[in-house]
RNA sequence: CGGGCGGUAGCUCAGGUUGGUAGAGCGCUCGGUUUGGGACCGAGAGGUUCGCAGGUUCAAAUCCUGUCCGCCCGACCA
């Protein structure tokens, strides 16, 4: 019908993924730009987001038994400093508080990249002896690093995430927790928010700082760079060595003990935008989707039967979803635009004509398909509809993976995968560092995890010498 | 941090080279008609004067210098 478009869109996704992303996170609503450099604003339709991916990760930290707690956001360098590695790694992004109250602060205080430091030096004090272990503790808050170039969610000065920092006796049980966090990451991040991740151990370039091993889940992006989306870091004896974290075992000696942290940031946020977004704009996984479904009722002049049919639906609808009935003044289409550039998963129309059958237009935002479905079925239907958006959704992102992941083995092959920057290139290597460094320098790749042991016999897809692992190579974020 | 581009109404941008005192479309407000894919008609408001600070000039949105912010590429980065 009208095909004028009134008001610019934004472009295709394929044509400039930097451009069509900046252009969806703020015409959706999600966040917006401020005066402060590298920080958004986070619009109340993107802290409703935010608040429905931090409930799906609390609820399964609470079912593992662990409890959140909060620390302070300053954390004085003396601190900061004890563990070597540790500071080394976040020097260059820290900023510093170096005056209050007017006066110079004799000593400096670090604004949080992350609470090892404090939490360390908290649990130091807390814990003595075997039966205070494990402790099982969580944070949300805020956290700030100093990057250079920022983008929203994916990169910014500060950013909301949780970090979980626990202590135990051994170091198996220390291992196992890890292994436990790292697979809920998986779980919420496959499970509910449809992003399909491959989940192993990082290498030693690209370990957090000051831990003994760090593993952490990856998703593929459209541009075929690898999105870091959760990590989880088994400590050895490092940070309770540089904090005094001890306790008398059973045995009577006094031993230091062995921690973890493991962290989400909003910028699965991210991930989640470039993986399921289209030319329309944000596609919302259900589970997370602030409305899960939008009522746009179709009101001619004098019709008196369209809203309270509407009104009727959305109370009926609202036992076992999250509805939004759009009574706004604009026009239907209007409406229609709006909503699937923020993403509402289903949308409901109902017009003269759907009252008069007794029925109502579904609109699935992921495929775009319209139905008729009776009215007295529609209230069953909703459920089913969403879990089948997300299966959906989750099938049509892994298949994209796995056409994006390929299997490289000589040197060639794995060469010219890596400068495509076409998605996950799997291969066997050698783990040493200067070979990342070598591949980074010729390709931009790093490695992303370790998938697992090498075959025997095995070589190095890119130096030749012989293969320990097979690891996901990519670009990254 | 280096290279490139940009900043003028809420938004997208024109004006700039040839300095002369600021415009369009959309949005917004009011009234009316409308409403099945970003409606239409009429009236109206809206810029401390063009990111900010200096400079040149009788005169600067326009020329010069610096600076801040944003975007892209690169470097860097759990």
């Amino acid at each position: 019908m009208e095909q004028k478009k009134q008001v610019k869109s934004i472009p295709p996704k394929a044509d400039d993924l930097s451009e069509w992303y900046t252009q969806v996170c703020l015409r959706a609503q999600l966040v917006d730009y401020t005066p402060v450099r590298g920080c958004i604003a986070l619009r109340p339709y993107g802290f409703a987001l935010w608040e429905l991916i931090q409930a799906e990760f609390d609820r399964r930290f609470k079912a593992t038994g662990h409890s959140n707690a909060y620390f302070p956001l300053l954390i004085p360098e003396s601190l900061l400093v004890k563990e070597a590695e540790h500071v080394e790694g976040f020097a260059p992004e820290v900023a510093w508080v170096t005056q209050g109250g007017g006066e110079e602060l004799t000593e400096r205080l670090a604004i949080r990249p992350t609470s090892e430091a404090i939490i360390g030096t908290m649990y130091s004090r807390w814990i003595q002896s075997h039966r205070d272990l494990p402790v099982l503790i969580n944070q949300w808050c805020n956290v700030m690093r100093w990057e250079k170039a920022t983008r929203p969610f994916l990169r910014t000065l500060e950013f909301l995430w949780q970090e979980g920092h626990t202590v135990h006796a051994s170091e198996a049980e220390a291992a196992e927790e890890v292994q436990r966090m790292l697979e809920i990451y998986r779980e919420v991040a496959e499970d509910v928010l449809a992003l399909p991740v491959i989940k192993g151990r990082k290498s030693e370039n690209e370990k957090f700082a000051g831990a003994a091993a760090t593993y952490a889940i990856e998703a593929l992006m459209p541009d075929g760079k690898a999105l870091q989306a959760g990590t989880s870091h088994e400590f050895g004896q490092n940070f309770s060595k540089a904090y005094d974290i001890t306790f008398t075992d059973v045995d009577e000696k006094v031993k230091h003990a062995y921690t973890t942290s493991w962290g989400v940031s909003w910028r699965i946020i991210g991930g989640l935008i470039m993986a399921h977004g289209d030319d329309r704009g944000l596609v919302l996984p259900p589970a997370v989707a602030p409305h899960q479904v939008v009522i746009v009722p179709i009101v001619k002049t004098g019709d008196e039967t369209v809203m309270p049919a509407a009104r009727r639906l959305r109370d009926e609808l609202s036992e076992t979803a999250r509805v939004l009935l759009d009574d706004r003044e604009q026009s239907p289409g209007w409406k229609y635009s709006e909503w699937e550039m923020r993403g509402v998963p289903l949308r409901i129309e109902i017009g003269p004509r759907d009252v008069a059958q007794n029925s109502v237009t579904v609109v699935r935002r992921d495929l775009q398909s319209k139905t008729a479905v009776p009215l007295g079925e529609i209230a069953a239907r909703v459920p089913a509809l969403l879990e089948e958006i997300r299966r959906s959704m989750y099938e049509r992102a892994s298949a994209w993976r796995a056409a994006h992941t390929i299997e490289a083995a000589g040197h060639d092959e794995f060469v010219e995968a890596l400068k495509r920057q076409d998605g996950f290139v799997l291969a066997p290597w050698c783990e040493r560092a200067e070979c990342e460094l070598d591949i980074k320098a010729e390709t931009s790749a790093v490695t992303r995890v370790i998938a697992g042991p090498a075959q025997p016999g095995q070589t190095c897809a890119y130096c030749g010498k012989p293969a320990r692992v097979t690891a996901y190579f990519a670009r990254s974020y």
